[in-house]
RNA sequence: GACCCCUUCGUCUAGCGGUUAGGACACAUCCCUUUCACGGAUGCGACACGAGUUCGAUUCUCGUAGGGGUCGCCA
């Protein structure tokens, strides 16, 4: 049988990281075994689902490229995938129990499942055989007054109606799996293996939960300029340790790597730090085309144009080891674009203590506009000669340069910048330098 | 309160009876260097506690403490 497997979220609100590492681990082991993953929206509370957050949800797993097989906009053989459309499986199902005597009816309206009050021991893959004595729990409601059923009723029913093999989620259910082993049974139908995974806590060890810093992918992560493959990359890492040497691992090699039973059973904390330095290191990889497509949107949020491509990947790409988010890449690269960039104050504070600056940078100008081509191999001569001739070190030239050229202290090599920005700007903005800074 | 899960450096973790307890992030120092970074090197740093089992416990058992979770007509 082959393995079939789902995230069943609730549209109440974004999709938040905990929530995402389920879907997570449940793609990996649907694609590591050649199984399904079903996506089945969880909105059986009309109060408090909105179709935002069910959009918003299935965007944060298409950013992250976790694509489901079955479910919303994908089709599939058990769908309806919203559970407020699946109304007429659940009343089926609830006539079964129905007719086995299994359920009660309050004064009010409310139906409830009598529990089967025997001890019950659920399977895990990840907190082995859990077991629990006999309930002295009420029986719990599994319809409201209006005819809507509830999560335990409808997760049960959908899992044996869409042939779940594996159920793998949030620990956060482990204390009511044996609930949904007694709707199973009382069903006739066997349960899914089990997998509880840990919880991701916030780094004062609270749990986890929207409005936490990182806790929402499309604010904490999309909005912010994490790369996907990074942000996949490091959620593996809360909560199972891929047997590999590196912990930086490529999507197919997670997947071939996935061991549901190699998940732990701790909880993890969140590691911004940790989140940030692995999204640098898949920053820097990336070749200037792709990094410019990334860059895009945040470069644009800073009102950044460009009519030559080559040039503001080249431009993106200088800066790429600099930066741990594509949202700091503008203040890093916003020079090449514009050359109305502002001064850093202190810096020009300190430049103009020394009244030969103007001079040293006058004397790099004029031998860069006698050079004969334009390269970084030629400015870095024309420097050089500039240098000499006034019996300094071109380290004391290169940061007058970077300043008239970028306004700032700091940056990519200084004739990388100039190579970029071409022999016109490069006089422009030395000139305008000299005029309305050193003077 | 009852029940369930958990407990190795600050954090993520390796370990599955005998190890100088390993790695990654962070931090510190040094090297590289026109800046900022990257990179390289080194350092700092942990088995929650108490009993048992054993020739020998980080590892197995029990207890305690601590953390997390669940007990909804939320999911």
């Amino acid at each position: 049988m082959s393995v079939r497997v789902r995230f069943a979220p609730s549209p109440t609100g974004d999709l938040h990281v905990g929530g995402a590492r389920t879907a997570l681990f449940n793609w990996l082991m649907a694609r590591k075994l050649g199984g399904t993953f079903i996506l089945r929206v969880e909105d059986t509370d009309g109060a408090r689902n909105t179709a935002e957050a069910s959009a918003g949800i299935l965007k944060g797993l298409r950013w992250l490229g976790l694509d489901w097989d079955e479910g919303p906009e994908a089709g599939g053989d058990c769908g309806p995938y919203y559970q407020s459309q699946r109304k007429a499986i659940y009343d089926a199902y609830f006539a079964k129990l129905e007719a086995a005597g299994r359920v009660y009816t309050e004064d009010n309206g409310a139906v409830r499942f009598k529990f089967s009050r025997t001890a019950i021991t659920v399977h895990d893959l990840v907190c082995g055989d859990v077991s629990f004595a006999p309930t002295e729990e009420p029986d719990m409601t599994i319809r409201r007054p209006d005819g809507s059923y509830i999560f335990h009723f409808v997760n049960v029913v959908d899992d044996i109606e869409m042939r779940m093999t594996h159920v793998i989620r949030g620990e956060d259910h482990l204390s009511n799996t044996w609930k949904h082993v007694d709707l199973f049974n009382a069903f006739g139908a066997t349960p899914p293996t089990y997998a509880h995974i840990p919880l991701i806590l916030n780094p004062d060890g609270s749990k986890m939960s929207k409005r936490d810093e990182g806790s929402a992918i499309e604010h904490s992560y999309m909005n912010a300029g994490y790369l996907p493959d990074a942000v996949f990359n490091y959620l593996c890492l809360l909560g199972w340790t891929p047997k590999a040497e590196s912990e930086k691992l490529s999507r197919n090699e997670l997947v071939a790597l996935f061991d549901p039973e190699a998940i732990h059973s701790s909880n993890a904390k969140f590691d911004l730090k940790k989140s940030l330095w692995f999204n640098a290191q898949y920053l820097r990889e990336l070749s200037p085309e792709e990094l410019l497509k990334h860059a895009r949107p945040f470069l644009a949020a800073k009102n950044l144009a460009w009519s030559d491509d080559a040039m503001a990947s080249a431009a993106v790409h200088s800066v790429r080891e600099k930066v741990s988010l594509l949202a700091e890449l503008p203040e890093w690269v916003h020079y090449f674009f514009v050359e109305d960039y502002a001064f850093e104050a202190d810096v020009v504070t300190k430049l103009k203590a020394k009244p030969e600056n103007a001079s040293l940078l006058q004397a790099a100008a004029d031998k860069l506009a006698a050079s004969s081509e334009w390269s970084e191999q030629s400015v870095q001569e024309a420097v050089e000669a500039a240098a000499k001739e006034l019996s300094v070190k071109p380290g004391a030239m290169m940061p007058l340069l970077r300043f008239a050229l970028s306004g700032q202290s700091r940056g990519p090599g200084v004739t990388t910048i100039a190579h970029l920005i071409g022999r016109e700007a490069t006089q422009k903005r030395i000139v305008r330098t000299l005029t309305e800074v050193l003077s």
